[in-house]
DNA sequence: TAGAAATCGATAAAAAAATATCGATTCGAG
DNA sequence: CTCGAATCGATATTTTTTTATCGATTTCTA
């Protein structure tokens, strides 16, 4: 709760990112001013929302008859999400979910460094474009050598708990789990699960609904 | 809008398919009965927030001073999540993540069947764990035939519009991209954007809160 | 067998978020 | 240079979602 202005909603910090990958499409397509009613209509939002929200990060006001300016936006959704910040991040599973995550060039923009991967299995240890695989058993020792803060979770649902015990241990304190399975963390770890076969079912239903 | 009880709130929904995670655990665990505030406690929720949400699914109600019958209630859950639904999919973008989804078993008991891939690189066409990786010039054809309705975007941010338009014009009507690109689809197509970059910057942003 | 403890479910209140309304501002056309 | 059109931002309202309260019910224990 260091932050700046300490009222923004949740919902809104979810659409930060989206707002974000709109407006550098603009920028892209050499857009320099943006309304809110703009962004609202390509997004399906209420233009109002859209509003309120950039009120939230803008760093200066939008203009009349004009809107905001796009390159200005962009930095400053930047910085209120934190993508400026430095963060090691490690990958434990060296499954193919978990070596996309260990090369993945994108996670750069946002701050992000993955150091290395970890398996149980000696067969995955070694290297994948440069990114170094280590055995599970160096999970503590690499983590705090690299000060990793960190942790994407993939490995098999009945590796899980584990696997993440040994991620808690290791001083990571932020984990990122796509492991098909219901895990336990302690106090003051943060803990996310994304179910990508669950998100995928939600979806068919939601689109089952707009037709 | 076929639906049942027509009054399933969206963040409710949300919360199902981590309910459901957790009473699998609970099961496999031995347990038969499980109550609401039980499950707060695990899930960081409200007792009544709970209760309210599993009102929503539950087809017989919890009996006091025991709870809810474990086995009953996950099959509730997969009902009104539409796990029984048979849905085909396919993934286009045959990159490292692309990949990682084609062979992935877990979809299974969510109804989706990941049926092929596609590229539009010849060095990717051929098959991975038995599943066909064809060329993207052949998706409309083989989307037709195999009634696929659900597409998975893993393409670079700069072929994301490009094969998006594609699969709508392939007659698919569900897209989940993990593109890093804004696209835009036709009416009558629902998109959704995972930005694993984004959500990964977020959650270090939430761990930074609790310490 | 009877009482106590703990849960459920329904109603009510609070909080949060989205949406509507409206005057003030300012750019651009005539 | 002036007028008009369109946007912003602030306040107010509605809607949605979460949390609180309380009596009824039922299993477990003594």
């Amino acid at each position: 709760m260091e932050g700046r202005s300490a009222e923004i909603s949740k919902a809104a910090f979810l659409r930060f990112p989206v707002y974000l990958r709109y407006l550098k499409a603009e920028e892209a397509a050499g857009v320099e001013y943006v309304s809110s009613s703009e962004i609202a209509e390509d997004m399906h939002l209420s233009a109002v929302c859209v509003r309120k929200d950039l009120a939230l990060v803008a760093s200066e006001p939008g203009k009349p008859r004009l809107g905001f300016a796009v390159k200005k936006l962009i930095l400053d959704l930047e910085r209120t999400l934190g993508y400026h910040r430095k963060t090691h991040a490690c990958v434990v599973g060296a499954g193919r979910l978990g070596r996309a995550f260990l090369v993945y060039e994108g996670f750069e923009h946002y701050g992000i460094d993955v150091v290395a991967a970890f398996d149980i299995s000696p067969a995955q240890v070694g290297a994948l474009s440069g990114k170094p695989i280590y055995p599970m058993g160096r999970l503590k020792e690499i983590a705090e050598r690299e000060e990793v803060r960190l942790g994407i979770l993939t490995v098999p649902g009945d590796a899980a708990q584990a696997a993440c015990d040994a991620m808690v241990e290791a001083g990571i304190t932020a984990i990122l789990s796509f492991a098909p399975a219901y895990v336990r963390v302690p106090e003051g770890v943060t803990l996310r699960c994304e179910d990508l076969a669950a998100s995928l079912a939600s979806l068919i239903s939601e689109a089952e609904e707009n037709n």
